[in-house]
DNA sequence: ACCATTATGGACCGAATGGTCCGTAATTAT
DNA sequence: ATAATTACGGACCATTCGGTCCATAATGGT
């Protein structure tokens, strides 16, 4: 009954989750996002109301896109396996030197924009969760030590992720990345 | 034989410092750091030039503060006392919930300013440095099992580190990151 | 065909940004 | 006392910031 949009929502949002991404929120000027998702200023005013409420749907899309990606690659019934594959992928990972979204802004926003500062503290506990289910899995199917504390060890991996994100995005040399992982991960199957 | 200055050129830096490592580069304005310093716009831009050469000279007092700090505390003979009680200061630490500044403009500005990535990566390189001397030590006096390897677990406790200061500024429980630090440091002596 | 409705481009806005400049104040050496 | 030198306050500047608004374009329903 009216004119259409010409520009798929989600689309939009994921390009402007790159910028901030990338950026950070503050050097992302609206510039920048209205070149980069070809909208109008108008348009993404309408449809988004302002800036902070653009990124708001962009980080949260963020944490949505990564809690799915990393369950998917938890999903192996090996907990071993699963936890140092996906230790690794992190090495890997494609176009990635932008580290984690949710580090980014735990050190951008979190302190002092308590919004900010829920959102990722919920995002390091669902990944400490997920974490703690594989674990937990592990277990029980005898892929991990039975002996292991379920929650202490996610939480390890949860703060071991996050030194590795911060030194990726520091560019640091893969080797330095190689020696802690291997370290890191041994927690997972020595014996006591 | 003319005017002196009524500031202290340190003094300044630190609080040009303080309010950098707390709100990061962008977001602390020149009005913010006039106001802080007390300094008139001219007075700073005649002594340092510009708002990023200001900031990179408070940078590089914080990386010396930080590694005079570092160093002092790691000095004791016993390096598995020192190491531990290292990480556990970090913790209780003063007045600190802005983490790490190094670590801060590792997501900030390292990805996108050559010049930063570099004095970022050598300070992480100075303190695997200095871990790793620890762990030397302490395999030479009896403190540490000498089958360590010194290079790999200073880059683990390097890795660590960051990831404790991304928490330490998203504000996370206690209890995580004791979790975190007390099976971190296990890696040191667990016997193989 | 036309009306109701929505999308869009672009003009416009005030505020804040980092930065320059200059007249004046303060100081020391002579 | 004065000349030389440096520090300082504040006016000024262009640019960029996020954001508003409106006139016009485009569409679907009837």
């Amino acid at each position: 009954m009216a004119r259409p949009r010409n520009f798929d929502e989600e689309d939009v949002l994921r390009k402007a989750m790159a910028l901030f991404w990338s950026k950070g929120y503050e050097s992302t000027s609206l510039a920048d996002l209205l070149q980069t998702t070809g909208l109008s200023k108008s348009s993404l005013y309408e449809t988004f109301g302002s800036k902070r409420e653009l990124f708001l749907r962009a980080f949260q899309l963020y944490k949505k896109d990564r809690m799915d990606g990393l369950t998917a690659g938890l999903s192996q019934p090996d907990a071993y396996l699963a936890l140092t594959n996906a230790f690794k992928t992190v090495l890997d990972g494609k176009g990635n030197q932008m580290g984690c979204m949710t580090a980014n802004e735990a050190i951008e926003l979190a302190p002092h924009d308590p919004k900010l500062q829920e959102m990722v503290e919920s995002d390091f506990y669902n990944i400490e969760e997920v974490f703690r289910q594989t674990i937990e899995r592990g277990k029980e199917n005898g892929s991990l030590r039975a002996g292991l504390d379920s929650r202490k060890m996610a939480r390890f991996l949860t703060v071991s992720l996050q030194g590795i994100n911060v030194m990726i995005r520091a560019q640091a040399k893969r080797e330095v990345l190689e020696d802690f992982i291997s370290v890191a991960l041994e927690k997972l199957n020595e014996r006591e």
